[in-house]
DNA sequence: TAGATTGTTAATCGATTAACAATC
DNA sequence: TAGATTGTTAATCGATTAACAATC
């Protein structure tokens, strides 16, 4: 029931992943099974919000039984639309970026870096990872010719907003950013922050 | 009113280190005033949330004028126990963690790495950053002398939960994993998760 | 002063949880 | 069958927002 994408709370699909990643590693231990409340558990939620987010899309456990880890696994996957891979670009070649361009963590789990830049003379033509940097003005060529939709920024905060609009401009819609500042791009543009500090600095608050 | 800790919901205190990123901005952008409002849109979301968010710690604000941004900046540094120098370590010494030991954005906003460790023969003695990598067996000894409460685990996963059970026995009480896995602690001890693959995933539920 | 903005209250909104009939 | 666990409902809980008196 509920499978309108307007349905499902954004929070509720925050979470999804987070399932699909506890249910990987239990797929890695050989587990067959499980339960709202194993999952519960391992997550440190509630079973009954577990079953409550998976409710928005189907009805994938059986009662008495629970969830076949494999075949939850797979049905996220799909929800998720990860039964393809998508491929990424990097902007920024300092030591973010050549740290996520080495990941090699992407690949199992629905996606792939295939191009790397910087507008940085010096590092134009190095190598980063498997790849050779590219000039930030080639962007839109690439974006295109590769239908890529996700782009991660890793440059500088003062260079961040605009490496956003040139990815906006190119035809990215999902921006991950490592840039300790925040975006302002279209509403149809997803974004996604990352900055540790924010977390330490969280973490402080509780501290002394 | 409201300075008992207990008192603050967690979501308040996560959404205070965003402010005081802002402010920052603003900050060094010369701006001397700023006003629930500004901050709002900066942000993308409700002036009433700022001033409720703050509320929880005091009255920062003049009415008709707003906040002063220094101000502001200071009290939040203040709330969150930013005006002093935390030492933080990184366990894992691969891409991840050579990137962060490199980073040099924590200075300004609270913290140090001082410290770098792996537990593989052929990292350690060489060097991260600045650092030259230690093995895990030092990380006890080196928490105690330095009073170091945070770190940052950058390990595979498999690896990553013995990392967490060194660190809490070693004193560490905030812990910021970098490897894709939940790790149980005691309750004592705060746990930060930053995975990117969960962001980008997250986003591609919204494609297609 | 007039205009602007705070801090706070009360209302609204939304998310989480407890409970349980259904059923494997 | 008996035990276990689902999916769902209704209740609870908590967070967000609208509104406004106070006042700079």
């Amino acid at each position: 029931m509920g499978n309108n994408l307007q349905d499902v709370p954004d929070i509720v699909v925050g979470r999804l992943p987070i399932y699909l990643r506890a249910l990987s590693a239990m797929q890695a231990s050989g587990k067959q099974y499980t339960s709202s409340h194993e999952l519960a558990e391992w997550l440190g939620i509630s079973s009954a919000q577990i079953r409550k987010d998976l409710s928005h899309f189907g009805e994938f456990g059986k009662q008495g039984t629970g969830y076949s880890v494999a075949g939850l696994h797979d049905q996220l996957r799909h929800i998720l639309h990860l039964n393809r891979e998508w491929p990424l670009i990097i902007v920024g070649a300092g030591n973010i970026g050549s740290a996520v361009a080495s990941y090699t963590g992407f690949a199992q789990r629905g996606f792939r870096v295939i191009g790397a830049f910087d507008n940085d003379p010096s590092k134009i033509g190095t190598k980063v990872g498997p790849f050779i940097v590219h000039d930030n003005r080639e962007i839109p060529a690439f974006v295109k010719e590769n239908h890529v939709r996700h782009a991660m920024i890793a440059v500088p905060a003062e260079y961040a907003q605009q490496v956003a609009d040139l990815l906006v401009a190119s035809g990215i819609t999902g921006i991950l950013n490592y840039a300790p500042i925040n975006l302002s791009v279209p509403a149809k543009v997803r974004v996604e922050y990352i900055d540790p500090v924010l977390h330490l600095q969280k973490m402080t608050y509780y501290f002394e």
